[in-house]
DNA sequence: ACAAAAGTGTTTATAATACACCCATGA
DNA sequence: TCATGGGTGTATTATAAACACTTTTGT
């Protein structure tokens, strides 16, 4: 999309979207034993931002995150799940719309006053496997890519603020999220998957006792040993058993203390 | 306030408040070893709404919901928190609407199309102590009072789904919620605090083992006995260490399984 | 004196924790 | 053959659950 197509969509946009509301989703994957959220930059701008988007007025706010989502992703059915909604007056600072807009040439008073206005936004979690992803830019950025969750970018507005809510929230619910069947690949090893709840919990976990817990939920089926991984005995590969852990986690039982 | 002053009130506030965006609070209290929730009735109809209210443009979405709340109770500092926001683009039931607005007289084009305007509302949980509460009516009702959870009437728009998911949310939360704090008067028995628990959770609790458990997490100081409550051993009374109650919150440490 | 409900204690089962041991692997 | 990390076992401790026993109260 080149300067003309933006101007034009926006121009469209404006009368099409339901005002002052946006949604905005921390997106979150997981490989080399580190956690990732997808960020995308403006044009012109030094500071990163999350996939978001406006609502249609015929459309819900899920819809619309959902749709953002796809078109970030391409993913259809990922976890996708509202943590908060973020509603102070002044969580968007003016002079960085003012230059944003200035880059993209936009002078239509209609659809700098639409940038102008106040807006709350709801934030949205979503849980994807990395590899599934075919990013795709929005019509406002240049860029669009993974940061570790412990490395990230200078971010715009509040959208610090919205990652941090989203990370303590996974943290108090990892037991009633599917955290492993969504971030994980299709098969893994324990380890992977200990790291992962490591990352996320940020406590230290017992190898010995995580393998017996898991086993024992009998949400996993074991597969082949994975060799080549170094010097010593080679892990078993897990997969899950889909349904079993969608069980345990509609009970509402978590499954590490 | 009569119809005139309604009218009024409402055509200066269309221009201060934020279109398309409301608050609405469960306020929950307790009392008889029951949970109750504030609700208000529309004047002329026969649903029941939450206690709700739209966000001027100068304050954010946390202060309109602490401000309907000091309107409706008189609690300046209770526990407040915001849950979920309900963003269907169909979750007002246009036709009642129509009849508030008739009954109301309001005939104001831009009063009746600001009704009429597709409206997300954020929902805040918020807990009480219901000998605490002055009720007040707000301009649009003619009726405010407790209503038991298992007992509620015919509710506006999707303001049952919205006590649902409160509910919901706060048996999970509970242990991470100042329930006991909030929602019992300053001296209380094992019983009530017990029959709470048992209230929210849904769950029975074995008497002498919830007693046990609450004794040794150090929250609670021993008062006088209370007397007259029947021919059988006389209770104690307790109140919170607030302090050590607050800490134990803080920590996210729960205290029961 | 009795029934009702409170306080406290005991036993058992279950789960969490810490750590030890041996094994397979690639260098 | 050796260091590394993996699988599994065990002893210990802590917590949860079930229930029994005694005490206090008003009638």
């Amino acid at each position: 999309m080149d300067g003309n197509d933006i101007i034009e969509w926006l121009n469209e946009g404006v009368d099409q979207w339901v005002s002052g509301q946006s949604v905005d989703c921390v997106i979150l994957g997981y490989g080399n034993h580190t956690l990732y959220i997808l960020a995308m930059k403006w044009k012109g701008i030094e500071s990163w931002t999350l996939p978001g988007g406006f609502i249609f007025k015929n459309e819900s706010m899920d819809q619309a995150a959902t749709r953002v989502l796809k078109d970030r992703t391409g993913l259809d059915f990922p976890f996708l799940k509202q943590f908060h909604t973020f509603g102070n007056h002044d969580r968007r600072d003016e002079t960085q719309v003012d230059r944003e807009l200035a880059v993209l040439g936009i002078k239509n008073p209609k659809v700098v006053s639409w940038f102008k206005q106040r807006f709350i936004t709801t934030g949205y979690i979503a849980l994807v496997n990395i590899e599934d992803c075919e990013l795709q830019q929005d019509p406002m950025s240049d860029d669009i890519a993974w940061h570790p969750v412990e490395n990230l970018p200078s971010m715009l507005f509040d959208h610090k603020e919205i990652i941090e809510t989203a990370l303590q929230q996974i943290k108090i619910q990892i037991n009633y999220l599917p955290v492993g069947l969504s971030l994980l690949p299709e098969k893994f090893t324990m380890k992977d998957f200990q790291k992962l709840y490591e990352c996320i919990s940020q406590v230290e976990l017992d190898r010995a006792n995580f393998q017996k817990k898991i086993l024992k939920l009998g949400i996993t089926e074991r597969l082949e040993k994975q060799m080549g991984g170094g010097a010593h005995k080679a892990p078993y590969l897990y997969k899950f058993d889909e349904q079993k852990y969608q069980e345990l986690l509609d009970k509402g039982i978590g499954f590490m203390s």
